[in-house]
RNA sequence: GCCCGGGUGGCGAAACCGGUAGACGCGGGCGACUUAAAAUCGCCUGGCCAAGAGCCGUGCAGGUUCGAAUCCUGCCCCGGGUACCA
C-alpha cells in the first residue's frame, strides 16, 4: 500500500478536532490575521464543488500565516434563513427550522471532510435567536436614528398564488412556478435609508485594497449624480407641479417635452379626458412589466400622451407630457425634462413619436443622434456662447434666482426595501397601535422569536404568513395596557450577513453583539474571501450598517473589510430545450423545441408560429451525448438539446457535489486540484480532467520520502549533514518562490513550483533531511493530511500547524551567469550567456558578435541598441 | 439595455512593470521495466510548408512602439450582477 488518503485524512480531522488545534483566543502578545470566507447559505443541494474553492484559498492563507507566528482567527457559519427552506416548507409541511437544522449538518459534515481549519467553537447560525437578537437590536438602533421608515413600494404580487414573488421568481411578467399573471403593487413596507450614508460610502472606498473593478461597480452602483431639479408647472392645472432632475441644466432650452413613469402620482390629475383611457390602459401594461425589461434601451420605445402641457420655466413653451416606462417611478423624482437633440433615450423617443428635436449645444449633427458631449450653447437665450459648464454654472443661477429649482445632488443608490412578507426571517422588533404609532420591544423581550407554524403559506386573503400566528400577533402594551399588532414582515436575509463577521469575534457574548477588547484587537477582516456575485448588494449593505454600527460606538473602524478577494465562479453544465408548457401541467400535448427552433423576444421565448415557450435544463441522464458529440433528450431523442454553461443552481440541475471526488482522490487531492485549475479569480465550468495529475503529484512526493520495505510503510533514510549545494540551491528556489505566491495568493503557480522542486529533488541524490522538512512544511498550507502525516513519520510528535515557516538564505539564490535573448529587428535569434553583473558594453558586445545576428543584419549598420537588464538586447538595423 | 469580468496549444493554464509565448499539469505518441498489463521512469507533443539560420501564431480588424498576450480604437463570442436567489 502506497499514499492512501482514506486513512490518513480522517485520521488528522480527528487529531485536530480532538485537539482543538484551531481554536484561537484574543492573544494581544501576537499580531492577529483575520481570514474570513463568504459564509454559505445551507441549501438541500449540499456543498457544490464551488464552495470549496474559496474555502480551500482562505484555508491556506490560514495556515500560512499560523506558520509565520500570526494568531489567525479563520471561522465558519450558516447564513441559514431563506427562500428555499420556506418553499419546501409549503411544499412538504417540513418546518423550515428542521430543513435546516439537517441542511446545516450535512455541509458542515462536507466542510470538515475537507480539511479547514476553521476555529469551530465560533460557528454561527443567523436562524439561532441568539444570534438574531443581535440583528433585531441593531435594527432597532437603526429605527431610532431615522434610518428605519415604512413607506408604500410596490412588490411583485401574484394574486394566483396570493403571495409575493421573488424577482427570481417572476420571468416575463409571470410566475415561474405555474406561469400566473404578477403584477406590480404597492404594499407598506419597512425601507432602510442607505442613501443617508451614500457619500461616506463612496468616499470610504478609497482606503480599501478591494479589486478596482468592484470598487468601480460599487462606485457606480451609488451613482453620485450633480445637477439641477427643476419644477415645471403644468398649464390649466394651477396646483400640480412637475419636478425633475437633470445633470444637464444647460439643455433647458431644449427641453421639448416631459416624461412621467406610469406610476407618477401626477398622472392621473392631469391626464385629459380623451387620453384619460389610452394613459390608464397604458400604466396598467407597465405594472407587468419588469424593472429590467423596462431599463432595456433596445426594447420598442412605448408611451403615451396624458394630453396635458407643462410650462418651461426659461421660455414659458408649452410642451407636452407623456408617460413611458423608460422612466422609473423609483429612480429621481420618477419625472424627467426630455431634451431629445442631447439624450440618446430621449432621442429614440421623440423620432419615434415625431416630437421636436431642437439643438442647445453645439458640436452634433441632432439630425443624426443625440450629442450628448459638451460644448457651447445655442437657442438658449442668455446662455448663448457658453460652454457646458459655464452655461450649467449660469441656469443654476437663474433657476435660483427665479425660484424654479436649485442645484441637487442625485443618487442613482434607492433605499432599501428591508421586509419581506415571509415567515423564514427576523422578525421586526416592534409592534404598531391603532393610531400607527409603533412601540420597539423592549430589549428585555429580545430575541422576539419565531411563533410556532404549521401552515408556511400566505392566506387567501394576502395576509403574510405570520399573521396566521394570531396570538402571537396580538401584544399588550405594558405602559398603556392597549392592544398592538405586531409587525406582519420578517427581514431579508441580507440582514444575517450584515454584521457576521463581527459575531465571529465574540460568539457567545450575551451581554453585547460584540465586546470592545474583542472587536479592537480582531477587526477589521485583513482578508474576505467570497463570490463576485456580491459585488454590490452584499458588500454595500454590510458597509452600511457597519458604518451605522461607527457612529454607535460599537465599531472602532470605518469600514469591515480591508482586503477582499473574489474567487472566479466554477460553473455547471446543463443542456436546455423548450417546451409550450407554460403551466407546468405535463401531459401528452406538450410540443418540444430545440434551440434552433426558438427566437428569443425579449425575455420571451417563442416558437417559429408566435406560441409563447418555456426553457427546460436537463442533466445526464436525462441528457444523453450521442456518438457525434451532440447531446439530445433521453425520452424525446428527436430533440437536440444545447449546452449552456452556467452558475450552479437547484433551477439548472447543474450543481456538482465534492464528495464523490473526495471519496475517490481524497480531500488534499481535491483542495490542490482546485487551487491548480488556474487563477482564483478566474470562472471555470468544473471539470474533472486532470485531476490526477495533482493526485500523482502526492504520491511522488509520499515516495520521495516513504519506502516499502516488507510490506512495511518506513521512512526511507535521510542523507546524513546538511544538504549538499544543489540540494541547497533547490530548496532556497522553492521557499522564496512558494513564499512569493503564497503571500500574492497565486496557488497554482505555487503548487507548479512544488512539482519541479519534488521532481528536481529526485534527481540530486540521497535525499537530506532538510530538504525533506522543506519539502513537507511547503505542503503543508495546501495539502495538510499528508503534509501532517508525513512530518509524523519524519519523528516530530507535534501537529506542524503551528511550525515556523522556512525562510530562503538570499545568498543561495544569487545566480552566477544570465543568459539574454539577442533580437534582430524585434524576432528573437539567439541567445547569449554572461556573467551576471556584466555591463551593459560586454552584453552589447557579446550580442554583436553572435554569428546568428550577424547573419540576420546581412552587413546592416546596428542603428540602435537596446538592452533590457536581465532579459534581452534588440539589435535594431 | 446598463455595469463588471473573460477569450493564449487537443484541454486546464504560465508569462508578476511593454521585453525569449506556451512553465506546470491533463490528454496523446514513442521508449525502458514486465511473460503481459497496470503502476512507475525517460523522451517527444502550437500550426504550416518547399523542413530552414524558414514562415505563421495569444477571439476578429486596425493602431502605437525598437519590441504588444500585455497599451489604444472598433467589433464578435462567453460568464456574473442588475436592488425580493444567495
Amino acid at each position: 500500500m502506497a499514499y492512501d488518503p482514506s486513512q490518513i485524512e480522517p485520521f488528522w480531522q480527528r487529531y485536530w478536532r480532538e485537539h482543538e488545534t484551531f481554536r484561537v483566543e484574543l492573544e494581544p502578545s501576537k499580531p492577529k490575521y483575520y481570514v474570513l470566507d463568504m459564509f454559505p447559505y445551507p441549501s438541500g443541494e449540499g456543498l457544490h464543488v464551488g464552495h470549496p474553492e474559496g474555502y480551500t484559498a482562505t484555508d491556506i492563507l490560514a495556515r500560512f500565516k499560523r506558520m509565520r507566528g500570526f494568531n489567525v482567527l479563520h471561522p465558519m457559519g450558516w447564513d441559514a434563513f431563506g427562500l428555499p427552506a420556506e418553499q419546501h416548507a409549503i411544499d412538504t409541511g417540513t418546518h423550515p427550522r428542521e430543513t435546516t437544522r439537517r441542511n446545516i449538518a450535512n455541509f458542515r459534515k462536507q466542510i470538515e471532510s475537507l480539511g479547514f481549519s476553521y476555529d469551530w467553537s465560533r460557528e454561527i447560525d443567523t436562524t439561532d435567536p441568539d444570534y438574531y437578537r443581535w440583528t433585531q437590536w441593531i435594527f432597532q438602533q437603526l429605527y431610532e436614528r431615522g434610518l428605519a421608515y415604512e413607506a408604500e413600494v410596490p412588490v411583485n404580487w401574484c394574486p394566483a398564488l396570493g403571495t409575493v414573488l421573488a424577482n427570481e421568481e417572476v420571468i416575463d411578467g409571470k410566475s415561474e412556478r405555474g406561469g400566473h399573471p404578477v403584477e406590480r403593487v404597492p404594499m407598506r413596507q419597512w425601507m432602510l435609508r442607505i442613501t443617508a450614508y451614500a457619500d461616506r460610502l463612496l468616499e470610504d472606498l478609497e482606503g480599501l485594497d478591494w479589486p478596482e473593478p468592484i470598487v468601480k461597480m460599487q462606485r457606480d452602483w451609488i451613482g453620485r449624480s450633480e445637477g439641477a431639479r427643476v419644477r415645471f408647472s403644468v398649464a390649466d392645472h394651477e396646483s400640480a407641479e412637475i419636478e425633475v432632475f437633470t445633470t444637464r441644466p444647460d439643455t433647458l432650452f431644449g427641453a421639448t417635452y416631459m416624461v412621467l413613469a406610469p406610476e407618477h402620482e401626477l398622472v392621473a390629475r392631469i391626464a385629459s379626458e380623451d387620453q384619460r383611457a389610452a394613459v390608464a390602459a397604458y400604466a396598467e401594461a407597465a405594472r407587468r412589466r419588469s424593472e429590467r425589461l423596462r431599463m432595456a434601451e433596445k426594447q420598442e420605445k412605448t408611451g403615451v400622451f396624458t394630453g396635458a402641457y407643462a410650462l418651461n420655466p426659461v421660455n414659458d413653451e408649452r410642451i407636452p407630457v407623456w408617460i413611458a416606462d423608460y422612466v422609473l417611478a423609483g429612480y429621481g423624482t420618477g419625472a424627467i425634462m426630455a431634451v431629445p437633440g442631447h439624450d440618446t433615450r430621449d432621442w429614440e423617443f421623440a423620432r419615434h413619436f415625431d416630437l421636436p428635436i431642437v439643438e442647445v449645444v453645439s458640436g452634433g449633427d441632432v439630425e443624426e443622434g443625440a450629442f450628448v458631449g459638451e460644448g457651447s450653447s445655442v437657442n438658449s437665450g442668455f446662455l448663448d456662447g457658453l460652454p457646458t459648464a459655464d452655461a450649467k454654472r449660469r441656469m443654476l443661477e437663474w433657476l435660483e434666482e427665479a425660484g424654479h429649482g436649485e442645484a441637487a445632488v442625485t443618487y442613482k443608490l434607492r433605499d432599501w426595501l428591508f421586509s419581506r412578507q415571509r415567515y423564514w426571517g427576523e422578525p421586526f422588533p416592534l409592534a404598531h397601535a391603532e393610531d400607527g404609532a409603533i412601540e420597539l420591544t423592549p430589549d428585555v423581550e429580545l430575541p422576539l422569536e419565531l411563533p410556532e407554524l404549521d401552515d408556511f403559506r400566505p392566506s387567501e386573503s394576502g395576509d403574510t404568513p405570520l399573521e396566521r400566528a394570531v396570538d402571537w400577533m396580538r401584544v399588550e402594551d405594558p405602559a398603556t395596557g392597549r392592544t398592538l399588532r405586531r409587525d406582519r414582515n420578517t427581514m431579508p436575509q441580507w440582514a444575517g450577513s450584515c454584521w457576521y463577521y463581527l459575531r465571529f469575534c465574540d460568539p457567545h457574548n450575551t451581554q453585547a453583539l460584540i465586546s470592545p477588547e474583542a472587536e479592537r484587537y480582531w477587526m477589521p477582516v485583513d482578508l474576505y474571501v467570497g463570490g463576485a456575485e456580491h459585488a454590490v448588494l452584499h458588500l454595500l449593505y454590510a458597509r452600511f450598517w457597519h458604518k451605522v454600527l461607527y457612529d454607535l460606538g460599537v465599531v472602532h473602524s470605518p469600514e469591515p473589510f480591508q482586503k477582499l478577494v473574489n474567487q472566479g465562479m466554477i460553473l455547471g453544465y446543463s443542456y436546455r430545450y423548450y417546451d409550450d408548457d407554460l403551466a407546468d401541467e405535463g401531459g401528452p400535448d406538450v410540443s418540444r423545441f430545440s434551440s434552433r427552433e426558438v427566437e428569443e423576444d425579449g425575455e420571451t421565448p417563442r416558437a417559429a408560429d408566435g406560441r409563447e415557450l418555456k426553457a427546460r435544463w436537463l442533466v445526464p441522464p436525462e441528457a444523453q451525448r450521442e456518438t457525434d458529440g451532440s447531446w439530445r433528450h433521453a425520452e424525446h431523442p428527436e430533440i437536440e438539446l444545447e449546452e449552456v454553461v452556467e452558475k450552479m443552481s437547484k433551477s439548472r440541475g447543474n450543481v456538482v457535489s465534492p464528495d464523490a471526488v473526495i471519496a475517490e482522490f481524497g480531500a488534499d487531492s481535491m483542495r490542490l486540484y482546485e487551487m491548480f485549475l488556474g487563477p482564483l479569480e478566474k470562472d471555470a465550468p468544473w471539470s474533472v480532467d486532470g485531476i490526477q495529475g495533482v493526485r500523482r503529484f502526492l504520491e511522488r512526493v509520499w515516495r520521495t520520502l516513504i519506502e516499502d520495505s516488507d510490506g512495511e510503510e518506513v521512512l526511507r533514510e535521510l542523507s546524513t549533514g546538511s544538504s549538499s549545494r544543489d540540494q541547497a540551491r533547490l530548496a532556497a528556489r522553492a521557499v522564496q518562490g512558494v513564499t512569493d505566491d503564497l503571500d500574492a495568493m497565486r496557488f497554482n503557480t505555487a503548487i507548479s513550483k512544488l512539482m519541479v522542486y519534488t521532481r528536481e529533488l529526485a534527481g540530486l541524490g540521497p535525499l537530506s533531511r532538510e530538504c525533506a522538512e522543506t519539502l513537507v512544511l511547503l505542503l503543508a498550507p495546501m495539502a495538510p493530511h499528508v503534509s501532517e502525516e508525513l512530518w509524523r513519520r519524519l519523528g516530530h510528535e507535534q501537529s506542524l500547524a503551528y511550525e515556523s515557516w522556512p525562510v530562503a538564505d538570499a545568498a543561495l539564490l544569487v545566480e552566477a551567469t544570465q543568459r539574454l535573448a539577442v533580437q534582430v529587428n524585434g524576432k528573437r535569434r539567439d541567445e547569449i550567456e554572461v556573467p551576471a553583473d556584466a555591463d551593459e558594453e560586454s552584453i552589447r558586445a557579446a550580442a554583436l558578435a553572435s554569428e546568428k545576428v550577424q547573419k540576420h543584419l546581412q552587413g546592416r549598420e546596428p542603428r540602435k541598441l537596446i538592452v533590457v537588464a536581465g532579459r534581452l538586447v534588440n539589435i535594431v538595423g
